[in-house]
DNA sequence: GTTGATCTTGTAGCCATCGTGAAGGAAAGC
DNA sequence: GCTTTCCTTCACGATGGCTACAAGATCAAC
């Protein structure tokens, strides 16, 4: 369960992930509207805390730029008991408003509140090729009528691979991705791992069409 | 819009009806708890507004009773502001919680905010394989004309799993769901469960068709 | 044509994960 | 208080994924 953060107060960012990783969330965190969209995007959380009075945005702004292609839960947080700013946070979109100062007990509770109700409306990018589809939500990838079988590694891969559909990702940055940050030079592996994928998922593996190598710099999923 | 306030109070009562009127909703009352399932089962609700401290019954006792069988949006009102009566609320079933006193404009803005939340949880309450079928509103699972009863853990895992059909769960999700949030690495639990779900449900236990490991992943629950 | 870098493919051992049966102990119901 | 059900925990064997290395293939540069 991951959990985006967002507060300019850099103590309070401190205190939440603490607490929140002790309860067993991984967290993401942001200083402000425009980094907490982009973070948002990149790697999409479960919930989302969101405290008002960012420096850059309006909080209405940032709801609304997450509700533009999200219906992850949004729990705003705030020191403002005015009821216009609570009517006009969650007509934005939110999805509760806790004022400050509050109970952390209280604060989880409404998160797993927010959780449990989200559970069951996730979407579920899907992206699709002439030979095969990912179904990035439900993990499952089918190539014609059956489902192909792939490993842990070989699904990081590919998940990163096309969620940047069309884009070229560096080595180091997919060795980051999916073996951590210590192992930025084992390049051999990739080889191995898109290999295999092509091997699964490819018409003729030795003439890539979608799995493409850019020689010396990275790969790149070609969707058409 | 329907909407079901139950209070002890005449006179909130009364003022409730006024104002939810005023507003376009239809209005249920109810005095207290019992009468309060009642209402709900003859008249289902779009909206609970429940106060704590009835006259008959428990709020956790009351969210349950709706929770057994309706996903309807509960948002408590309550003079109590204890933590802990409010994350035992929550963790029960409730959407949210308001505490006395309040801005009806809040508690509008919230009752549109839990609305808009429940308007997109199309539920499939009943998911059937040629197998078996697990009716997910009345806790049941059959096997051909025989009731299969399941333990409350085999069945909160298979009701994870079955309101996700076709999407594959990984394991801290499925043990963060049901033990909570404590218990992220204890993966053998899972494995006992599913071998005990598999040996009640599968045609063939040891090659399962609709409890699948996706090893080193999770598990997924395909209904064809 | 040769050389060297880079990529593909194959192979083998180690180890993580999974399935399963069984048993101790807690909790619930009578 | 007793019985039954359920949850937790452990041990074992088996499967198969990950790592690592090495040999063959491709390509670009000279």
């Amino acid at each position: 369960m991951r959990i985006l953060v967002v507060d300019d107060d850099a103590q309070i960012i401190r205190a939440m992930r603490i607490n929140m990783r002790a309860r067993g969330y991984d967290v993401d965190t942001a200083f402000d509207g425009a980094s907490a969209l982009q973070a948002a995007a990149k790697h999409p959380p479960d919930v989302v805390l969101l405290d008002l009075g960012l420096p850059d945005m309006e909080g209405g702004e940032v709801i609304e730029g997450l509700r533009a292609w999200t219906s992850v839960p949004i729990i705003v947080l705030s020191a403002r008991h005015s009821a216009s700013e609570k009517v006009r946070s969650l007509d934005a979109g939110a999805d509760d408003y806790v004022t400050k100062p509050f109970g952390m007990d209280e604060l989880m509770a409404r998160i797993r509140a927010a959780q449990r109700r989200s559970m069951h409306v996730e979407e579920a990018p899907v992206v699709t090729t002439a030979a095969f589809t990912v179904d990035l939500g439900a993990k499952r990838v089918t190539r014609g009528d059956e489902e192909v079988r792939l490993t842990p590694t070989e699904w990081h891969i590919l998940e990163v691979l096309a969620r940047n559909a069309g884009r070229l990702i560096s080595q180091r940055q997919l060795l980051h991705e999916v073996w951590g940050p210590n192992y930025q030079s084992e390049t051999n592996y990739l080889r191995v791992y898109m290999a295999q994928l092509r091997r699964k998922l490819e018409p003729d593996p030795a003439h890539p069409l979608y799995l493409i190598t850019e020689a010396g710099m990275g790969y790149r999923f070609e969707k058409g």
